[in-house]
DNA sequence: AAGACTCACGAAAACGTTTGCGTGTTGATA
DNA sequence: TATCAACACGCAAACGTTTTCGTGAGTCTT
């Protein structure tokens, strides 16, 4: 059996449309008798009503769209998992969008979800919008009424609510602890600067060089290109890796913006000879599967992804739902949280 | 200013609604002068048609569901982004539905998502599914005519497209290859029997030995609740996999289901003292993050989730667009490969 | 028995599109 | 000048809902 409209009950019961209607929600305008036997055939036939009718007339799809410049990333996943439970919880759908960290495929996706499909965004930019510094899509879609939720990636001058993570005080945490742990010679491996977070993170390292009076060696930082965390260019990372730990022996300590520069380094340093964490202590960024299954187990900062996906996905359905405009806009900072595991023990 | 519509266009510029839609298509039917100005308009204020109206005109929503049992999950991750490419490279967009592995979501994930919203699904199961065998909510879905592809986890008597992995040829390459490597005492880590794919892999496993002329003994088959592959468990793993190897002694190879059981495998194994790859090989199944960067990296068998992915969305879009009802079910076996790394070296 | 009321239901508009068809105006043809 | 095409546009239905309002039949009041 094709799907059951009003209409085709209608027809079948002899009686109009507006009765279907209105027996099916239990209204008192219909009689008892009629209404028992609309339920009951609309039962029989499995009647349910048509979204997308219904997101026509209420000019709300209860759908939300999230737009992630990848989904084979552990943290982008983790957000992605807070926002389906959050918006599932409140009856809303989630349709999900691949940037691929591609500007033109960000703007293409935004641009197909706007138009009725999607009552709201949660998007975290790709790395090219980052670069091109070029939110207009960003812009237009807020201008047309429809709310934005900012996740991870900060976009500085954009009216907006943002969930985001407060990157400096993470690292700073990270590196204040490999101090802790007796550490003086603390190097970082982070990303060319155009990156928000490597560069956020980057900043926490110095405050926290900084805190512990130890000084900044420049040869101690090493940056490398923003592609270098894929698989494809694993080979280009443990060299350059590799040509960075020549360079400074005396490392007791690394601090890496991520989970695969820190996996990287942990290699790395057992290559030459020494042991993790006897010899030189690392710690990353990231709580992922990584982290957690290397040998030994990576100490790392957890950015709570799953919660600010929930919490990204709260605050873009209060606005959905209040239409309050002018409601302040919101940032969220979202507190990282230090796991110490083997790979930074004394 | 908020959306426009073809109404609004209509009545700033006098002129009627279908005139307004006409223009906007480069009808003929319309004068030149009209259409441009009618045109410029609409560039001008950003004019987009309404997604869900023209869904509801065409009773086609342009929209795919995607129901997995988790997104933090590299394999289901890979296979979304295939799904998701295929899906936008044909003007489909791709909703997500997760069922953490629950039975109850599964069903509501698919009832409101059936409703007009999507014109069609991709579902791998959630393991309560598979193990209260009630497919009644996918029987009710293809009644109602909306076509499903079903990917990865196989159900037998249920009559639609599927996409899956070969399972069983998949293990017996994978333990073939160990015997090829020069192993005599293979032992396998699997999970409970109603698991299809614990079950199959298992199959695969003792097809090979047989091959070989080895014989299977029982002792080396390890067999594990499938919640052993969560972080929650990994005490737990690591204590069955560890009296596992001491009964074991004499083992020269381990072959896992999964990745986790894997590098867990691995792990309990140099904490015997012995060696990876020298005393003891081991290779996995899904090839995930941390098989390649597993240290020694890890020899496993690939499922292609891309691919997989891929080709579910081909078949699906090919059956909505078709909708043929006499098209025969198609069940494409997708090849699993073998990936040599250092885990298993000679 | 006439008025007022309740009850049970139907008609129609609205959400934003697309499209087949009807129609008034223009220009050309016979 | 009467006829007819071509042209340029509007009307209205359809997709499936919900909801306001109207209305006929029956019941009750006095």
């Amino acid at each position: 059996m094709p799907k059951m409209t009003l209409k085709k009950i209608a027809s079948e019961l002899e009686v109009s449309i507006s009765t279907v209607s209105k027996a099916l929600k239990d209204s008192h305008e219909i009689g008892d008798e009629t209404r028992k036997k609309i339920q009951a055939f609309a039962a029989l036939y499995n009647y349910k009503p048509n979204n997308i009718a219904l997101s026509l007339k209420n000019q709300r799809a209860h759908t939300i769209g999230i737009i992630i410049p990848e989904i084979v990333h552990h943290f982008f996943t983790t957000v992605i998992q807070g926002v389906e439970e959050e918006a599932n919880s409140r009856g809303y759908n989630v349709v999900i969008g691949l940037s691929n960290e591609s500007f033109a495929k960000e703007v293409h996706n935004m641009d197909t979800l706007a138009n009725g499909s999607i009552d709201g965004f949660i998007i975290s930019v790709a790395k090219e919008t980052l670069l091109k510094k070029d939110y207009h899509h960003l812009r237009e879609t807020i201008n047309q009424g429809m709310p934005i939720v900012i996740v991870d990636r900060d976009l500085p001058d954009l009216d907006t609510d943002k969930v985001v993570v407060d990157d400096v005080r993470g690292a700073r945490t990270a590196v204040s602890y490999l101090v802790d742990q007796g550490c003086s010679n603390i190097g970082i491996i982070t990303t060319n600067d155009h990156v928000n977070v490597g560069k956020l993170r980057y900043m926490g390292y110095q405050k926290a060089l900084k805190d512990a009076g130890q000084e900044e060696m420049t040869q101690r930082v090493l940056k490398l290109d923003d592609d270098m965390d894929t698989i494809a260019q694993s080979d280009a990372l443990d060299l350059a890796i590799g040509a960075y730990l020549d360079k400074n022996p005396d490392l007791d300590a690394i601090f890496a913006v991520n989970e695969i520069f820190a996996i990287a380094a942990m290699n790395a340093v057992k290559k030459t000879g020494k042991q993790v964490p006897q010899d030189v202590k690392v710690v990353g960024f990231t709580d992922g599967l990584l982290s957690k299954y290397a040998q030994p187990p990576l100490s790392t900062v957890s950015q709570h992804g799953y919660d600010m996906g929930k919490r990204a996905a709260h605050l873009l359905i209060d606005r959905i739902e209040n239409d309050d405009p002018d409601d302040a806009y919101q940032t969220l900072v979202i507190q990282t949280e230090l796991i110490p595991r083997a790979s930074t023990a004394k």
